[in-house]
DNA sequence: GGCCCGATGCGTGACGATCT
DNA sequence: AGATCGTCACGCATCGGGCC
């Protein structure tokens, strides 16, 4: 980064606002985001593509600040440049509106272990060798470690935290019970998953539900439509009529299962780089109907794509809170460990689930 | 990386019953 | 009558899990 290095400098003394600034103390360096002059000293902004303002952002610019300041170069005022979530996009985007702005200039002046911590850190990354530190909640906090699936690989296979219950569970942890078996019979498991976590554990044996079972199917109406969305998300919305990180569904699949078991299957797929979402709900209108059950695995995900997309294009309404009322969630079953196998470890995604039905 | 949701359990405030 | 206690519902923050 020498030549960047050398650059800012030129450009501070120009007093000229700068994008990725760099600098060097010591044997510490970062690149910000904008260094911008102000009348007495410089103001620094560091760009997130959050929708808010995380406390973790700020010992960010307090290295930042701390390195500025042993290069001469003052700080006034520090801000979190964040994103909009409720923007809406009408034409052109305005980056006013797009973007907002969080002064945190008074917490990052709190922050004064930057030279401390330095030192700690850079000792740590010289030794070459991973600390020693025990699973804990600060294993996901206030990001994933990337260590953390090699840590878990030496805990039992079928081991505590793998129950649903995580204040139960740290706590079973802390006290030095890692294996399910290991649960005392007599303790109490507050969540009826758990219980079946346990048994199935324990018995290792599958369980299965068959009144849950029979009331779920007993529920389907048919024909019935099992739908499937694709979607992307941009932090910057690319169509009108949409917002950050909203998910714009761009392709779906659709199986129609009449009462004779007969399947036919639609599916739609956009084309090029327009909205596809007002062809999609043309097509969808025509092929979903207007009765049987609307079959989807994890039905927080499909009825907030169809919300988001009766709340865009109105005339449509009505019909999307029609199919919205039809949506039954195959992965409710599983939620509720109404089947639930022991390989499935706690979870039930399609992924843990499928080959717990099937064996593959 | 992000969003959304459900489960969980804590804190709080309303309410009624009981005590002083 | 006012203080105190217990219960209950609810709001909330947090977590973890799903999805992409």
């Amino acid at each position: 980064h020498g030549e960047n290095i050398k650059e800012t400098q030129n450009l501070i003394h120009q007093s000229k606002t700068i994008f990725e600034a760099c600098m060097v103390y010591k044997n510490l360096f970062f690149k910000g985001d904008i260094l911008e002059p102000s009348a007495d000293g410089w103001n620094l902004y560091e760009m997130k593509a959050s929708t808010k303002v995380k406390d973790e952002y700020i010992p960010d610019l307090a290295f930042q600040k701390y390195i500025c300041e042993k290069n001469g170069i003052k700080i006034k005022n520090c801000f979190i440049e964040y994103i909009n979530k409720d923007y809406i996009k009408q034409g052109n985007i305005i980056p006013n509106e797009l973007v907002l702005q969080e002064d945190v200039t008074g917490d990052v002046n709190q922050i004064d272990d930057i030279e401390e911590n330095s030192e700690k850190y850079i000792k740590i990354i010289e030794q070459g060798e991973p600390l020693e530190i025990s699973i804990s909640k600060k294993c996901n906090k206030p990001y994933e470690c990337p260590l953390k699936d090699e840590c878990r690989n030496n805990l039992p296979e079928y081991h505590v935290l793998q129950l649903t219950n995580w204040r139960k569970y740290w706590e079973l942890f802390e006290d030095g019970i890692l294996d399910i078996k290991d649960i005392p019979k007599d303790e109490i498991l507050s969540s009826d998953k758990d219980q079946v976590i346990k048994e199935a554990v324990d018995e290792n044996k599958i369980i299965i539900n068959k009144d849950k079972i029979r009331n779920f199917l007993n529920k389907l109406q048919y024909s019935l439509y099992y739908l499937d969305f694709e979607t992307f998300d941009t932090a910057i919305p690319i169509f009108d009529q949409s917002r950050p990180y909203q998910k714009i569904p761009f392709q779906y699949s659709l199986h129609i299962q009449d009462e004779n078991d007969k399947v036919k299957h639609f599916d739609f797929l956009a084309q090029r780089e327009k909205d596809p979402r007002p062809e999609l709900l043309v097509r969808l209108e025509k092929e979903i109907g207007q009765t049987g059950s609307v079959i989807v695995f994890n039905k927080t995900f499909e009825i907030s794509v169809l919300k988001k997309l009766a709340e865009d294009f109105p005339k449509y309404e009505s019909f999307i809170k029609d199919t919205i009322s039809r949506i039954i969630d195959l992965a409710g079953l599983f939620k509720n460990f109404d089947y639930y196998n022991p390989i499935q470890k706690g979870r039930y995604s399609l992924k843990a689930v499928l080959p717990a039905i099937t064996g593959k």
